[in-house]
DNA sequence: TTGGGAGCTATTTTT
DNA sequence: TAGCTCCCAA
């Protein structure tokens, strides 16, 4: 969309419903309750036309803030085709990147030094691993198998997450241990120890970031907020940037989130966020639904509006969705309309096991298509990402072209990491700050360095106070073993490139990799090779957009996957929490059982709005299954079935099902008794 | 001490 | 499918 003509200020707000209008042009403390397809984001971007056109704010006074890149874009593009790109606000963006251009502007208050690193999700576990291993190693932790092990790491790791969304810091966790067990724990012998053992390792994690010039996710926001709430003068220094803050999604918001926006809106009030307290779903990441269901008493001279007409479904889609989530007694009363007709009914469809389940579906997508509709107006729901392999495999048998969509994203693929880890060693390899990138990149391809070589490059870096880098190039420069050959010749690599460093940023990484064997190692690994060596040409395009290193680095942390990929003529295959925000005319949900969804882990009031968010995704026609025996177990339709009103629903389409298998008896009459539903 | 092959098991994941 | 761990030969 490059200039298409500006439209004015009227044109935008015209184009919103009464209901709609009044919310954009509210003023002061403001929560826009906006139930699914009510046109939140027509609404926020009317939000901020509103203040620029009409109020006469100056558009770099505005702070715009979402969850994803994604979003961030939508309404960069909304605004900039409403208003112009020269008069978009400059501000719009992540938490994150807003977290991150604080950080940047002043590093010394998170301790860090200019140029510092971000470390993913990813990378945080990498370091909390490192750490209970050793601390195995020196008799503090009992030793477990690894698979356990894997677990804990990932339980301890959340946790620091936890502690620093609610603005905990390093030395102050131990001593708020109870408080986290009595408000998140679940009280087992495992989830107390869980919380004790994050505690004690937070300050220890911190440390280590701080001596690698890094931050974490947490870090981002963390710091900034801290600094603001201690020192007034730089809390004024930040809010009085902006006359108007603007969150989206803001039921997903946690504490630190919170305090951030509030700290910046504090003089003048202007703050104006929007969110639906019904698709709340990320409860279990630390968003807390309480800050929207609350808005009120942490804004008492705000208001707050209700969307509730909605534009996306028919009538029987709409009760449906309504049933469902008034289940849910703590959400905020609000129900969808529309002026549309009722449509279709929901059609349930009881199948005898999983393998069924996926032909069904796929041999009905294969009979819309015949009818007209258009793959990529078709897509498929689950609870949980496994599910969708027996998916994958029906559809294929079928020839029905697909997607999955969320795959592991672009920037979290091993080979992107390892490539952008050639490059910060090569870039910085007697900093300590390369050490993780080292630790990464070392024997890959197999060099012969396994843990006992790596342990020895450990002790003397620590000893010698050197990076890893150097303590490797010292030991394996004594050594004429074959193994050390390989590594000198590696680490040679890694120094010569240090010399050519005029190059661009996409050659040098080209260089390291060809040189070091990682590219061939590829090239000879047949069909995925192939996809990867794809995404390293990809990653060589996206680079040349940089030119400082740490710009590539932040990007690749904090920015958004490369589009495009988004391919027409293929039905979507995704989990229910990929796909909020999206909305499709024939949607598939499938495995609606007990103990299956709702999952019998999760918070039941989450469960049941992930329900709603899953049944708010279909426009015209929704399909839900559900399977009589699953994995040879027999199995119950999902309580959520149960509770539809007769008239929104009917017994759909069941064919093919279940005709090559063998059931006894006992399985039989289950079977029947289940498919009379 | 490593590397490769076999075998196992899966929450949901905006940054 | 993938991402581990475990185990044994070199």
């Amino acid at each position: 969309m490059e200039t298409s003509p500006v439209s004015s200020v009227n044109d935008v707000l015209l184009g919103l419903t009464p209901v709609q209008r009044e919310a954009a042009q509210q003023e002061g403390a403001v929560v826009v309750l906006a139930g699914a397809g009510t046109g939140k984001t027509s609404t926020l971007v009317g939000g901020v036309v509103d203040r620029i056109e009409r109020r006469g704010i100056p558009p770099h006074r505005i702070l715009a803030v979402t969850f994803t890149n994604k979003a961030a874009q939508e309404m960069r593009d909304r605004i900039g085709f409403a208003l112009g790109r020269e008069r978009s606000p400059a501000w719009i963006g992540t938490f994150h990147a807003h977290g991150c251009r604080q950080l940047r502007t002043d590093p010394e208050i998170a301790l860090l030094r200019p140029g510092f690193d971000i470390c993913d999700a990813e990378d945080s576990r990498r370091i909390v691993r490192r750490l209970m291993i050793r601390a195995t190693e020196d008799g503090a932790l009992e030793p477990v198998p690894g698979e356990e092990l894997r677990k804990r790491v990932k339980s301890v790791t959340n946790r620091i997450a936890m502690f620093k969304d609610d603005l905990v810091l390093p030395d102050q966790a131990l001593a708020l241990v109870d408080t986290f067990k009595a408000r998140h724990g679940t009280g087992e012998v495992e989830d107390t120890m869980a919380w004790e053992l994050a505690a004690g390792l937070y300050p220890v994690y911190q440390a280590i970031l701080r001596e690698t010039n890094t931050a974490d996710f947490g870090d981002l926001l963390l710091w900034p907020t801290i600094t603001m709430l201690r020192d007034e003068k730089y809390r004024q220094d930040w809010a009085g940037r902006f006359d108007a803050v603007l969150a989206d999604e803001f039921q997903d918001v946690n504490r630190l989130q919170f305090l951030w926006l509030k700290l910046l809106s504090r003089d003048h009030q202007e703050f104006f966020a929007v969110g639906d307290d019904a698709q709340s779903i990320y409860g279990w990441r630390g968003a807390n639904v309480g800050f929207i269901r609350n808005f009120l008493q942490e804004f008492p001279d705000g208001r707050m509006i209700a969307l509730e007409e909605n534009f996306r479904s028919t009538g029987h889609i709409l009760q449906a969705a309504n049933t469902v989530i008034a289940g849910d007694k703590n959400r905020l009363e609000k129900t969808l309309f529309t002026s549309e007709g009722p449509g279709e009914k929901l059609e349930i469809i009881a199948c005898s096991g999983g393998i069924e389940e996926a032909q069904a579906i796929a041999a009905e997508m294969g009979r819309r298509a015949l009818e007209g509709v258009r793959y990529e107006d078709m897509a498929i729901l689950y609870r949980f990402n496994f599910m969708s392999r027996i998916l994958e495999e029906e559809l294929l048998q079928a020839k029905i072209p697909y997607e999955l969509v969320n795959d592991t994203a672009f920037w979290q693929r091993a080979a992107i990491k390892d490539a952008l880890a050639f490059l910060r060693l090569a870039d910085a390899p007697e900093e300590a700050q390369s050490n993780e990138a080292f630790r990464r990149v070392i024997n890959t391809p197999a060099r012969g360095i396994g843990a006992r070589s790596l342990a020895k490059f450990e002790a003397f870096a620590e000893e010698q106070n050197v990076s890893l880098f150097v303590a490797a190039e010292q030991i394996m420069g004594k050594s004429s073993s074959k193994t050390a050959e390989k590594v000198r010749a590696f680490l040679q690599v890694i120094r010569e490139e240090e010399l050519t460093s005029e190059l661009s940023l996409a050659e040098r990484m080209r260089t390291l990799l060809e040189r070091s064997g990682y590219m061939d190692m590829h090239r000879q690994a047949g069909e995925d090779g192939r996809a990867t060596l794809e995404n390293l040409d990809e990653l060589f395009g996206l680079a040349a957009d940089f030119t400082a290193i740490e710009d590539l680095f932040e990007h690749a942390a904090l920015g958004a996957a490369p589009a495009g990929s988004t391919v027409l003529g293929r039905v979507k295959l995704m989990t229910i929490h990929a796909s909020k925000g999206l909305e499709f005319p024939h949607v598939f949900l499938l495995g609606w059982e007990e103990q299956l969804f709702p999952s019998a882990n999760g918070d039941q009031d989450e469960e049941r709005r992930l329900a709603y968010v899953a049944l708010t995704r279909g426009r015209r026609r929704i399909a839900v299954t559900w399977c009589a025996f699953r994995n040879g177990r027999q199995s119950q339709p999902s309580p959520y079935l149960m509770e539809l009103p007769k008239q929104v629903w009917t017994k759909g389409w069941l064919r093919n099902a279940g005709k090559k298998r063998h059931y006894s008896q006992a399985e039989r009459a289950a079977l029947d008794a289940a498919l009379g539903l």
